[in-house]
DNA sequence: ATTTCACAAAATGTTGGACATTTTTTGCCC
DNA sequence: GGGCAAAAAATGTCCAACATTTTGTGAAAT
């Protein structure tokens, strides 16, 4: 290594794998039950055993791999029974989240969400525009941060913390609708406009309603085209 | 080692040191912001660099320790904002579990729900008659054991899981509480009393109620004797 | 006496290799 | 083809070593 750190993010080792464990993860790469062996893991993303251990039992304890006792790791499977938790779980933790933000929110964090909206605005004409790897990964960023924004606010870093975890865990199902097509991209940027309108507006009644609406939309397999 | 696993639980190291860890964390022998180096852990509760290490990472993303690069691991702080945070969580949490419990559970949930009030019942009395550490620890699982079974018809592994974290988030604090005598075991003995004959008689309403505040009741320091 | 700085000591993060134990696979026999 | 024993692979654990970073210490300068 000659170059020191170019961008600011120089974090573990540890922590390096677990973020290219987790965007494989999402994008199907390793796919659902898959069996993760340590020694194919390393060969595939470096690091050593003591490393991947560390990093497996991180994301384990994020949901995304399960450990079984003698029998190592594997990627957690991805049930619609299992969509249909965590979605409801997010709708819960997104929800009261966003009763708080609205109570504590300044002008701005307004300014902040309004931006956010704008970003995801943006991505999302993109990947639907022209829809490949990148396109689908800056979308997914974006959702995040409208979502992280919104909620940034509340107060509380536990419910912001629960609120990654758990958009963590829903990533994949959501870039597979995206995949598959069977996403309405119409009807998501209403429901972005007036959760934004209800927002802004501090409609705390409307704002939690489409909230909900648009996380559970992810359950509902739209028009399939 | 001369037995060969006399109870049936032999789990790996790191889960033993975890629940050392969290058991100790959670009795105050570890205290908030208190420095843990690994070597010194290693001499008090053995196990591997590695091991320990992992350990240290799990606890941490269950929330009961602080990581920071290159600085190592602390026992995560435990500020009145922190436990104002955990209380707000636990009542998103366990109220929308029970929500869901009080519609799906069975007959024979109620009668798990049934003992599992008489075992909190029957240990609540015993640490009030005579405080001591086993007495304080059997009242903590007794009152771990009374939501889990509470929650568990709800359905939702992830809720449940989430509940277990934050109890253990909240056990130092409660565990707290009672050390310095400022529990009013009168007024528990009644809300969990009126718990039990609202989730009886499956009256939401009112067992939400009951349960949102049972937990925030933690947060005031009720008779200070 | 206090600040500053260089240097030594301690702690962290990472790696490799080793070994016992357990699981999984393979190959053989019936 | 099914069942079983041996072989292979994988997991979980440990120790020792090293580079890097943080922390503590003590001397020099103001």
């Amino acid at each position: 290594m000659i170059f020191k750190r170019t961008t600011g993010e120089d974090d573990s080792i540890v922590a390096m794998l677990a973020s290219a464990l987790r965007r494989d993860i999402a994008f199907g790469s390793l796919m659902p039950d898959q069996k993760l062996k340590i020694a194919q893991l390393r060969q595939r993303y470096g690091g050593s055993n003591h490393s991947m251990r560390e990093t497996l039992r991180l994301l384990s304890a994020e949901g995304l791999v399960e450990s079984t006792t003698q029998r190592g790791f594997r990627v957690t499977s991805a049930t619609e029974e299992d969509l249909r938790d965590i979605i409801m779980v997010r709708c819960q933790i997104e929800t009261a989240a966003l009763e708080l933000a609205l109570q504590h929110g300044d002008v701005q964090w307004e300014g902040r969400v309004m931006a956010a909206h704008h970003g995801l605005r943006k991505a999302e004409t993109a990947v639907a525009a022209t829809p490949d790897d990148l396109t689908a990964l800056q979308w997914d960023e974006a959702c995040k941060a409208f979502t992280a924004t919104l909620i940034e606010a509340c107060g509380s870093p536990r419910l912001m913390d629960l609120q990654e975890k758990f958009f963590n865990q829903s990533r994949r199902f959501r870039l597979a609708l995206l995949r598959e097509g069977r996403l309405d991209f119409d009807r998501r940027k209403a429901r972005q406009q007036a959760l934004l309108d209800a927002v802004l507006e501090r409609d705390v009644k409307t704002a939690l309603a489409v909230l909900a609406m648009d996380i559970e939309a992810e359950l509902r397999a739209e028009p399939p085209n």
